[in-house]
DNA sequence: GCGTGTGAAGATATTCACAGCC
DNA sequence: GGCTGTGAATATCTTCACACGC
């Protein structure tokens, strides 16, 4: 029985959440200022009524025969998914791909700022990218600390990402992206989530194979 | 009713083979011969019993009081998901995300080899990236033909990813990976997979929100 | 005895259908 | 009339429990 504020909501709303954040800051944008579950679902590809159930489990945020508030909705949301405060990241592993991730404008855009970057290998040590000096992974734990890092993401190797995984929930950090090409474990208290382009790709290989042949 | 090879598998259970497949690939790298469910799904954070469903879908491949044989279950898997094949893939956007997947070799490594670069900025066409000379966006359709090309992988900027993606589809490709931060539309018979570092992030915050306050 | 394979049961997630309000 | 919010129904996914083969 979806209610307010309650930690029951399925994992697969809390994972649509951003999504809906993302349409309503665009409709917002073009000065669009009621959207109905209809519109917002197809924008989105997603059927109205899925919308309108994510949204219950949150409170009551539409008006019968008319539809949402853009930016109250927005706002709603943004809270709801702490997005209306400012989150740290620092990221280990700084290669090509690590270098990319630092220099991407859009985390920041979205409140999330790049605090503190760490490799273990001497060369790149102390090199600059952007703001950021790059740091002795022998320093995670400090800098943790001391910037009160709330995210950490990681684009190690494959081979060193458990072993910088479990240095990093060591930390007590409770949320992790991981950027690596293997399932890391971690207790039940701290999230993962996986950026991995060849499994996607792998898993679309299935229905291009039963296509032309 | 789970049996061999029908097209009635769960998109969920073809998402998951990939990660076995990787998982398996390690084990034999290290020269095991046989694996049982529960060591596999150990390795993954996976249940037992959902492997063996998994697989059960596809085959029999496991031998009783004894598990599966790491190399003839790991060659039924690659088979099942295509990976037994090559594939083609362009990329459309050579900015600097697309320059880093078009540098990024764990794609070639796994059967996925990027054949062909596009841009719409006169600046960066005719370029070289590794191997491959950026074309205009303008010879995508005879290009895709010519080189048979199974994937498109965007990376082009939000506001042109539905246009770009719109081209795509007419050009018959089935497959897209979608680096863009946007829901692109397509008709049901094409394949999307999202890439959206931004949107992970904002589903975790949702639950370190919780945590500290 | 051990571990697979799988119907049946249970849990989750989505969709339907409609009451209620603007 | 149009659109939300939501119990109930349905569909999908996961887990249980156990028969069977090595």
């Amino acid at each position: 029985m979806p209610g307010k504020n309650n930690s029951n909501i399925p994992e697969v709303v809390v994972q649509r959440l951003p999504q809906y954040v993302r349409a309503l800051t665009q409709l917002h944008n073009r000065n669009i200022e009621v959207v109905s579950s209809k519109e917002l679902g197809d924008a989105l590809g997603v059927t109205p009524v899925q919308i309108r159930k994510d949204l219950s489990y949150f409170g009551r945020f539409g008006k019968q025969g008319r539809g949402y508030n853009v930016v109250f909705l927005l706002q709603e949301l943004r809270h709801v998914l702490g997005l209306d405060k400012q989150w740290t990241a620092a990221v280990i592993g700084i290669g090509r791909l690590g270098s990319a991730i630092l220099s991407y404008p859009g985390f920041g855009q979205e409140g999330f700022n790049m605090v503190a970057a760490f490799d273990s290998a001497p060369l790149g040590i102390g090199s600059r990218i952007g703001e950021l000096i790059v740091q002795n992974i022998d320093e995670l734990e400090r800098t943790v600390k001391s910037k009160a890092i709330d995210i950490v993401i990681i684009a190690v190797p494959a081979e060193q990402a458990q072993s910088v995984t479990d240095r990093v929930v060591k930390c007590r950090v409770k949320a992790i992206l991981n950027y690596a090409p293997i399932k890391v474990q971690v207790p039940s208290d701290v999230r993962v989530r996986e950026i991995d382009p060849v499994l996607a790709l792998q898993s679309m290989t299935f229905h291009l194979k039963s296509l032309h042949d």
